[in-house]
DNA sequence: ATGAAAGCGCTAACAG
DNA sequence: CTGTTAGCGCTTTCAT
């Protein structure tokens, strides 16, 4: 509105524009209860004619919250990410939160530093998706008490606060599936071994292959890291076998994305010669062709979920914290079929 | 390190614990010159002991910098912006800033308050992907003085502080590029008509017509927005005339991945019966079977140069701001051949 | 219901 | 070179 330099309207301004005390209008902006309304009114409409901005940081500073979480991704740029991001975002503004990205490989900082520099920084909790060898952060965030939420992954063994999916479930439906479709030989392209979404989808491989009686080839299980860009390599290693496999299983659905290059490159069909299911259901999944039959996984609204459990924890440190386990279903679409012989 | 309460050191028990008076403190932190490296020496080991970590908070009201950028998206989850973030980030980290996320579909609130709240708010400037119908706030930016820059669109007929590539030549060569191969049938997926990239793309398409002769069919141009989704059906536009084309010049390569799922939804083959070109060499477009043929743009240098930009214009309020442009280039790959017959 | 006053942790003059 | 002194804008007791 002025000129040059930002103008910046305080809390002592509305006050002497409203003609109350500045802790009157400390108590409008907060909605407290025993105001009148009628200076209410005053402080309010004071607050427009000087388009009264609140400043976040003085008021993290005197003690309130941030009103700001911290979000740590291993990366952006796919749509795996994509989708969880949209379901915090969604929830965040309901909530009225910002959110600060942090990319993880920025860790050259001393780890411990770097923790203490988001938990005392300007974060009120944090979500932590696909936290790859985070445990030593996430042990300090539980001891500082520190609200948290990891997605789509739990530490092995452990009932931290998280979300995830019915990763062992999927992987064996998935793996089933391809069973009953009288496939004997099928790869898997794992994810990053550490995650427990990983460990739980192969664990689900291997057990649909037990119950089904089929043996265990661990030539068929190449490790992946989730991405589409190391799966091509990895389908190629499947399909460079004595004896390749018939279908692959992909650990996520970028890891099918890469498969399904890799087995086109040479120039073999999809699911004529090879079949290939996916898991997660990006929205790529559906609409390319042939259309990717994956293992479902609501991401959208885990990452919702996930924000909810953190506004709980931020709001009430004391509230319980556990983890919720969301379904995961099998979506049949075209890239699998029956084996070529 | 402490139990419960997170343990809040401030500058004042390191000032103690070093024995010296807490605005020594403050000046190394801040790197100031005029410290005895004595008791620089002492302050900083004191720090460490004791863990200490700046309360950016505190900073920033104390009239210092935020430390923090801020990023207005249109949305996150595909290649196209994590390039262009990953270039941001690369940068910010190297310059010890954080990076705060806004979605700018989230902008529901009044508008006037959504900008005030960016600038007086706790970032020292802002960047701006694609600001779809930003120019209300751009302008506000502009008579405030704040520090931004534009990603890959500028202004019509504007100057301001933006980095974007050469698209109408780029436009061009892709355009000319398929002349020249014997198409003369070249549909066009434009991308949102707002954006400058779109339209000088556009432009590019149309000025590699005249001249060469080639009359310009406005059913050859369909409105896209750069996405995948709709610019499948943008491609099925194209191909349900009566007369369709030989040949589809895609807006983006996201608009390209569309266009080449629509394509083989119907059975056709690329390049065989249809030749695809895209715009920005996403990571994607490498891999992609046919590998596609496309215009690069340097989306991660883009993100990088923008975030040195900003960082100058913060750092040095009166210095110059323009427009940085980026060259592009025609990359050849496996998308495109000669006409059918 | 409302005002006064004391900080939150830090930067930035200002004196020495 | 270093210590002292004000605030930055706001939340929060504590009175009234």
């Amino acid at each position: 509105m002025s000129s040059g330099k930002r103008s910046r309207v305080t809390i002592m301004d509305v006050a002497r524009e409203a003609g109350v005390s500045y802790s009157t209008v400390s108590r409008v902006i907060n909605n407290y209860k025993h105001v009148s309304p009628e200076k209410r009114q005053r402080v309010l409409s004071a607050m427009t004619r000087l388009g009264y901005v609140v400043n976040q940081q003085a008021r993290s500073l005197a003690g309130g919250r941030s009103q700001v979480i911290g979000l740590l991704v291993p990366t952006v740029g796919n749509s795996y990410i994509g989708q969880i991001m949209q379901g915090i975002d969604e929830e965040l503004a309901a909530a009225q939160y910002d959110l600060m990205l942090y990319t993880t490989h920025r860790q050259r900082t001393k780890e411990s530093v770097y923790v203490a520099t988001l938990t005392r920084g300007m974060t009120d909790g944090l979500l932590l998706l696909l936290p790859l060898g985070a445990s030593a952060y996430l042990e300090t965030l539980r001891n500082e008490q520190f609200p948290y939420v990891v997605i789509d992954h739990q530490e092995i063994g452990g009932t931290g606060p998280a979300v995830v999916s019915t990763n062992r479930q999927g992987g064996y439906h998935a793996t089933e599936y391809l069973i009953e479709l009288g496939h004997r030989r099928i790869g898997h392209i794992a994810g990053t071994p550490e995650l427990s979404s990983a460990a739980e989808r192969l664990d689900g491989y291997q057990m649909a292959l037990a119950h089904h009686k089929i043996g265990f080839d661990p030539a068929l299980v190449v490790n992946g890291d989730f991405q589409t860009h190391s799966s091509y390599d990895a389908a190629n290693v499947l399909l460079d076998l004595p004896q390749p496999p018939t279908a692959i299983f992909a650990g996520s659905d970028l890891t099918a994305f890469g498969a399904v290059d890799a087995i086109r490159n040479r120039g073999l069909s999809i699911p004529g010669d090879i079949s290939v299911i996916g898991f997660d259901d990006l929205p790529e999944a559906a609409s390319m062709h042939p259309a990717l039959t994956t293992v479902r996984q609501h991401l959208l609204e885990m990452g919702r979920v996930a924000t909810r459990m953190l506004l709980q924890y931020i709001n009430d440190p004391d509230c319980e914290r556990g983890q919720v386990v969301m379904d995961t279903e099998l979506i049949v679409r075209d890239s699998c079929s029956v084996p070529k012989r």
